[in-house]
RNA sequence: GGCGGUGUAGCUCAGUUGGUUAGAGCAGCGGUUUCAUAAGCCGCGUGUCGGCGGUUCGAGUCCGCCCACCGCCA
């Protein structure tokens, strides 16, 4: 029986390019979402474009377009990095496409007839440069920052969605769950929010059309559209088939979120209220990453200072630049990037053991036994110890993407290569090359082979989901092209013994090509 | 200003409920091997565990104060 996954990443402002943040978020997604087919779960994931709210009319206006042009330019830009990198999602989901639009004001009339929305009078400070209201932080001496000028004070009318008085159950469930946010230092930075709750109030949801004419139409005013979070965070639903896809349910009582540190609190607490309002369950879980620094001065400056994941593809090739960035950043915490940095940890961890390892046990069957597998006919402690450390492998690596630590389970993939240069080290079954057929010495190096192949097996079906070319190429040269297309985990990780005997093996090209480190 | 986090070898980080000589990977140095992608394997780390003080038979690991950086809130 199939269990249900889904996984969301944002849906990504669309005013810029795909960059590094927007890859990790997404290779994360994709790698979580492989790894749960791989378990035989019925695994959904979404992503998309946020297109509406001031910020995209702007961007437009610098470029003299109109913003439904612009986002359609910038929304195809994503879906075509996406396609590429071989990171699509379940659903793509864009918030000016009409169904969207029309989820929103369904709910939107929902919770306004259940009497979670209010309107009011807002008077604020408004600076007519910036064609907005100004917080404290936005002046200096009581003048615009940006303008320096004094904004005026002005009366807009704005719905408010009713979400103070519900801060209470919500830190009881927080308090309740604590998986519920992780890792915890951000749980407890929402628990902070929510303890001196007296800054966050009702939330403004929508805005004149006088003042902004792009978004969605609220359905009980026409006069106002719906602003920001109401209208981006409903895209998950969305994304999920609500509301009358059948897996719709199921779907959403699995849902996990992949955000960034930046938007913790739109998801941590206006989205579980809203979900409340609408009558839904809060989804399971929301998984909060840190940032990518990138040391400009070390970036090559034909890249400029934008990490693009293509240009990094064009350069590395894909499945390094997406190694790097699973194996790097500790899941929470933010990493830097730099491209010497990948080109060291690439060459060491793929290249140098694992690409070498497949290399040289390949190279040792070819040679030595004319190219197929050869049987395993004894077990000493080192063999037994190798079929071992499978299984310990496939524990620590289900451990670390149950605990979403990425990197943890590549280091404990990697160490089991490392395991395996060792064995075939103090094997040496090359020296067997020109012992007859038959003898012991030959009997011990075929069964040497046979383990580290089997071992090599292993490590192509584990690594399936976070380097999914890479493991189909150790399955190609093992002569088992079928294998992640037919394996389970994690039973078929820790059962020994499904490299037949006999199975015709090939070495090939290598498997990751060292990498040279860019000219200054 | 309030709340929280972080500060451990050149770099990135592990260090359970306090307990024997503080660890790993990478980089570096030395050795070895030659099946392999100038790869593998073996060996080499006395670092005031940010600082000061305290609790304790014993603290990186608990408490207080201070410093630095970061985050959230104001």
């Amino acid at each position: 029986m199939s269990r249900a996954f889904f996984v969301t990443t944002p849906i990504y402002y669309a005013n810029a390019e795909p960059h590094i943040g927007h890859t990790y978020t997404s290779v994360v997604a994709d790698m979580l979402v492989r790894w749960h087919r791989q378990r035989g779960d019925d695994a959904w994931s979404v992503s998309g474009t946020d297109e509406h709210g001031e910020k995209m009319v702007e961007a437009a206006e610098k470029r003299g377009v109109d913003p439904a042009a612009f986002t359609e330019k910038i929304s195809q830009l994503h879906q075509h990095t996406w396609a590429e990198l071989d990171l699509v999602p379940s659903a793509f989901v864009r918030t000016t496409d009409p169904r969207h639009v029309r989820n929103v004001q369904e709910i939107l009339q929902r919770v306004w007839d259940a009497g979670w929305i209010e309107l009011r009078e807002y008077e604020g400070l408004y600076c007519v440069g910036c064609e907005r209201f100004l917080t404290e932080r936005d002046m200096v001496d009581g003048l615009c920052r940006d303008h320096e000028r004094a904004p005026e004070t002005r009366r807009e009318t704005n719905y408010f969605f009713l979400m103070s008085r519900e801060f209470g159950w919500l830190r009881d469930h927080i308090q309740a769950n604590p998986e519920w946010i992780a890792p915890e230092r951000y749980r407890n930075e929402v628990l902070g929010m929510l303890r001196d709750a007296s800054g966050l109030g009702d939330l403004s949801i929508s805005r004149p059309k006088s003042r902004l004419a792009w978004g969605v139409e609220l359905p009980f005013d026409r006069d106002h559209v719906c602003y920001v979070w109401f209208d981006a965070l409903i895209s998950y639903l969305t994304g999920a088939g609500y509301p009358d896809d059948p897996k719709f349910p199921e779907r959403w009582s699995a849902a996990e979120h992949l955000i960034g540190k930046d938007i913790l609190k739109p998801h941590a607490i206006f989205w579980p209220i809203m979900l409340k309002a609408m009558g839904l369950a809060p989804y399971r879980r929301l998984h909060v990453h840190g940032y990518w620094n990138v040391d400009d001065r070390k970036v090559s400056k034909s890249l400029g200072n934008m990490i693009s994941p293509l240009a990094m593809r064009e350069r590395y090739g894909f499945e390094p630049f997406r190694y790097f960035l699973l194996r790097e950043m500790s899941f929470g915490l933010d990493s830097s990037f730099g491209e010497d940095a990948l080109v060291e940890r690439v060459n060491a961890d793929l290249a140098n053991n694992l690409g070498n390892l497949v290399s040289r046990a390949l190279n040792l069957v070819e040679k030595g036994f004319d190219g197929v597998v050869p049987p395993a006919t004894t077990a000493f402690d080192a063999d037994r110890h190798v079929m071992q450390r499978a299984i310990d492998t496939v524990q620590r690596v289900d451990a670390a993407v149950g605990a979403l630590q990425p990197s943890q389970a590549l280091a404990a993939i990697l160490d089991y290569a490392s395991d395996l240069n060792r064995y075939i080290d103090e094997r040496a079954p090359w020296k067997a090359g020109k012992s007859e057929p038959g003898s012991e010495a030959k009997e011990l190096a075929g069964t040497t082979l046979h383990n580290a192949c089997e071992g090599l097996r292993v490590i192509a079906l584990l690594l399936a989901p976070f380097l999914p070319e890479a493991a189909r190429g150790i399955a190609t040269r093992l002569g088992l092209d079928d294998l992640i297309g037919r394996s389970r985990l994690p039973n078929d990780a820790m059962a020994w013994g499904q490299v037949p005997a006999g199975t015709r093996v090939a070495k090939g090209a290598a498997l990751f090509p060292r990498l040279e480190k860019p000219a200054e």
